[in-house]
DNA sequence: CATGAATGAGAGTTCATTCAT
DNA sequence: AATGAATGAACTCTCATTCAT
């Protein structure tokens, strides 16, 4: 009677090494656009094209699920950078310079970066998960930035200075950079598009020449 | 029809008119520390020491709750700003300086600061109130601050520039301190204790004399 | 400073042997109006232009409020025309007519008659009002128009019958009646207005001329 | 993050195409009995043999499980009427005939007549479920008795009349009939029992021997 | 491996009733 | 007598998680 739909059985035994991974990038793709409680388990399944069941065969919890989420776009391209720093030689600008870049186009430059804001939005009400952020995601990454600058000091190339502040003010505008572009809807006004590039030259552009009028070339934007 | 409970009104209070004050205190330290979601309308009544029949009458649902708060502890402040403004003769600079000492005095160095975050975190999840918010405190804040650097531009004290994007410019570093010591678990390793003194000294160091060893002036970064 | 208002000490005194009155025409017209469970304590004492405590003040609970409402509209009526019955001389015809008259002009013809409906609507999930409602008016008139039709069969006017049959073929069509108008919004689609008139007109129609073309008399159903 | 109780799933049974059906069953019986404010979602599944939670799986609201119930049980019985009006072949008598007996069977003499009484009820604090009601029960109903009296007119079998009028004059006493029986408590006191044949016996004796004693081979039972 | 029906604790909201003033 | 703030039980609906198939 029932004639079997010629896409069913191809369908179904799609390769299972992938669920994982489509079961992530669903997962990841929830989390930014509704956050970590406002993502359902069920719809989660439903975007990786899987039953709820089957989620909770591959992570025993939303929790865990989103640190999978978490190390797999976050963790790994610490890794990456890691390599990339044990394997540099040359001037440490120039590491520092692939750090950034490396980040990103792998983190600040797509998807990813919502977590940053999730993280910031939910971290107080699942300390577990943002003692779990910290361990698996800043402190390693800011390890990793200390070392690169404490190389450019050894060498000569960099004064000397509070390397952990460094790190910070590093750090920090990458940050804001993507906090306001995931949130242009409650930091600023919607007829203002603000870009990365245009964001950053109005911050540069502004401290250096300040307001003021004697400001000898300086046009900001 | 409904029984009573038979232990009804032991410790019963009569003090209307300090309720709603006392129900937006309980609320703003709930939603800060656990955001919209997750503050449950009963811990604010506990909080407030009330039951939570009691935060019904005074406010109908929690989204009014969190209006009402968001109202009280920042729209007030802008309308304050306002005052100042419209009463202000002087330089553009001082009053920019005026609006934003005030604002970091009642907003920015209070619990009010974490509003910021919480909108920043729930905003996707409840359009209605992300529009709300950017009616009632994003936009009014960021004509209040155009409206100053015009003056400034108008009276030949600023120098010509677009002034959203200037307003943009001044306005970021405001909310990405809050932002930073609001999350500092999730943005800095614990061991380093931020203070918003010494972040704004570290960036503009920074950014005036780069990480170079000849801090000749340039712009690192 | 306040000037108290000229009407304040007024209205605040209105006679308060008028109270229990007034919480009687508001509560009617809101039960009759809403129901049973769906008329709050609170809309009935405003309606009466009274606080929700004093309402209780009158009646201890929304169920003895409702019993009040019926004993004022609906108990006392019989007890005219127990009145009535007892003074009646002459034939058992005019006294049934006289009855059913000052019923139809005390409660069929009055918003008291919603209270029919609100009974049978609601009479399952209140069993202790039912049987209220059932000692308190139905006994008492069917008992009324018994006693009547049995005068009648006694003094030979009325032939012999099961006498609480008859009361019963009395009182359904005026029931009936009040259903239907008081729920035509369930009962019928709205662009037929039915008044009292042209429903029993049609009623008789049909039953004494039937469907059929050659109208002879005959009694279809 | 929900922590799932200690106990769960320990009867859980998979029954999935019966349970609509079970829901409804269950549904209609406490709609019935305690009305539609008066029957709680829990009580529902509970007596369907399901968790609060089971029964939210089907029907999306309290609404909509008695809209489904309605359906099912009001609705479809007009379905099976119009296709025996749409095969019907002969005199209109007998259609209006097969159409009462048929909806007697299937409604008037089953739970479902409770139904009707519920509505009565409800509609008042329900709007949008008595425009639901209208336009899929009376309307509807309504328009297939009017059909087959004007097909009665149209063949000559019929009188010219009112069309409406007399759907009306059909339905009454059917509906009163229903109302009557289902609140036998609160129409009549508990000793008479009252069957339909009687009632309808009783009403047609009455209004054609009336009660004078000339009334030829009167007995009103 | 995969499914999806089933569970039940928990959250927001309503309202009859109480009682200090 | 009158008020109206306060209470808390009850009710609807959600969703993370389980487990029989």
């Amino acid at each position: 009677m029932n004639e079997p739909s010629p896409t069913a059985g191809r369908t179904r035994q799609r390769r299972k090494s992938a669920r994982p991974q489509e079961l992530l990038d669903a997962a990841l793709g929830l989390f930014v656009e509704k956050g970590l409680a406002g993502t359902r388990a069920e719809d989660v399944a439903a975007r990786a094209g899987v039953s709820k069941g089957t989620l909770y065969l591959y992570y025993p919890s939303k929790d865990e699920l989103f640190k999978a989420v978490v190390r797999h776009h976050l963790t790994e391209v610490i890794v990456v950078g890691e390599d990339l720093a044990a394997r540099h030689t040359g001037s440490a600008a120039q590491l520092l310079h692939d750090l950034a870049f490396t980040w990103w186009r792998r983190v600040g430059d797509s998807q990813a970066a919502g977590l940053l804001v999730v993280m910031l939005a939910e971290a107080k009400h699942f300390p577990e998960l943002a003692q779990f952020y910290v361990d698996e995601v800043v402190a390693p990454s800011h390890a990793l930035v200390a070392k690169a600058i404490q190389y450019g000091i050894d060498r000569g190339e960099f004064r000397q200075m509070d390397v952990m502040n460094a790190v910070q003010a590093l750090v920090a505008p990458l940050q804001f950079l993507i906090i306001y572009r995931e949130s242009t809807s409650v930091c600023a006004v919607s007829e203002v598009s603000l870009t990365p590039e245009v964001f950053i030259h109005n911050q540069i552009e502004l401290l250096l020449h300040g307001l003021n009028q004697r400001a000898s070339g300086a046009h900001a934007r």
